[in-house]
DNA sequence: TAGTGGTCTAGACCACCTC
DNA sequence: AGGTGGTCTAGACCACTAC
């Protein structure tokens, strides 16, 4: 049992205070001076304290105001069921999902041509650097950002389905429209990472620090070969995915937390 | 373009360096006071831009030493695989996994009786609080701690299986000892969140300021009910989950980055 | 205007690693 | 012993929010 350094002790004081409901999500904690004067310590002490725990997603500050306790509500998103072609959806999955969730959605789009990233690349088994149509999409669940969703299709797909470089929404979905055409999306292989958020990743999600990311990527087949490759990057702290495997007959629709 | 705190110019600018390789994953970053010259700034408003640095997980840093790029390699995980009755493994998954991918693993290993937590209680559908076989999993890659696991059984699993709570290793697996008294694991429900880890995680895995960790729990299901629930930890930045779904006859068996 | 957090400084002392 | 990062202080000034 060795001796915390003091911002330690600060931050694992307010811890345990934030944990046993002194200070319930959503509420204020005593300003830096008031800390400062009960824990014997300099503001600056008192500071690295609360920024530890501010890098550990517990709390968040603004200027002006002070620190707040975080609170989360997760949103579930199943991966599985997700654009499953035998649970048909009209349009955007994603509308649907967070309607039936009870939120308001809303969405800015825009479709670009662009080089291919080296990531995406590899995954659609084209060169770096080629042609690219990129269908990007920013979310929000009630004016929240949400996620980005950067869609790439290979530029051999667009010859086919030209409608795919069209700047607006495609009314139908983008899978059945290729699905109409002939190419059909029948597996996916979808990779799962986090990390902590860039410095873009933090301004379009408007992330603080200690709020990490959730990466989804999901590369898309047809029979013959890849035909997509969709990023999306969600807020670590508001989103949880899942997946069904199996037989889950015995699993109510419901599960408790 | 507003004009940027200092210690953000700081770190900006390493960042950059960072990425273009002037500074390449595993190598050492000028002193603090070195850059305290270089960037006309005070030591702490330098330790200010290098912390941002570290809690995106860019940099870490040790007494005595300096601060060092992160470099990671990252281990894939197929989560759809994985312990799938139909690709017939003996023992250990998590052992064939790594060492298939020529790494060493090592694990400890700990079976306890306890009151089964809300998380876990809510999955397996018991009451909270009620007795579950605890079967908990320390796991390592060539000795740097990787993830831990902790598998929650229900009471009333126990009395069809007593081994369940037997101190030692279940030879054959305990999902094959399980469906051999006739509890057949016939679906998986996965779930996956991230959030940056609490004190103990951070001990147990060994991860500094920046590394977000990767939870993933998977609920077991029998054909009436729910027989196990696992929570397992992750170092966010040496791993990476994927599942296959549906046909993906198109996909090589390796893929590239 | 008063109070909050955000930035920055200059300097002190300590703990750890390498030589 | 000399260099590195880790902790801590005291004080200054700025930017934002509330009233």
């Amino acid at each position: 049992m060795s001796k915390q350094p003091k911002y330690r002790q600060v931050a694992d004081a307010l811890r345990r205070e934030i944990d046993n409901g002194t200070y319930p999500p959503g509420s204020r904690l005593p300003s830096e001076s008031e800390l400062s004067a009960r824990f014997d310590a300099s503001r600056n002490t008192v500071r690295s304290g609360l920024g530890l725990l501010v890098s550990q997603g517990l709390i968040s500050s603004s200027q002006g105001l002070g620190y707040e306790v975080a609170k989360h509500e997760v949103f579930e998103l199943n991966a599985s069921r997700f654009e499953n072609l035998t649970f048909p959806q009209n349009g955007d999955a994603y509308s649907t999902d967070v309607t039936n969730a009870g939120r308001r959605p809303s969405q800015t789009f825009r479709v670009e041509l662009q080089p291919a990233p080296a990531y995406q690349a590899g995954r659609l088994r084209v060169d770096a650097g080629s042609t690219t149509v990129l269908r990007f999409c920013h979310r929000f669940v009630d004016d929240v950002p949400w996620s980005t969703q950067a869609t790439h299709y290979p530029e051999w797909l667009l010859r086919q389905g030209p409608r795919l470089a069209e700047p607006g929404d495609i009314a139908e979905g983008t899978t059945r429209y290729l699905a109409s055409l002939g190419v059909e999306q029948i597996g996916y292989f979808d990779e799962i990472a986090t990390r902590m958020p860039t410095p873009e990743e933090a301004r379009l999600l408007e992330v603080g620090a200690g709020v990490p990311v959730l990466l989804w990527t999901r590369t898309g087949y047809s029979k013959d070969r890849p035909i997509r490759c969709t990023v999306t990057t969600f807020r670590g702290d508001l989103n949880r995915m899942n997946y069904e495997i199996g037989d889950l007959s015995a699993r109510g629709e419901d599960e408790p937390q």
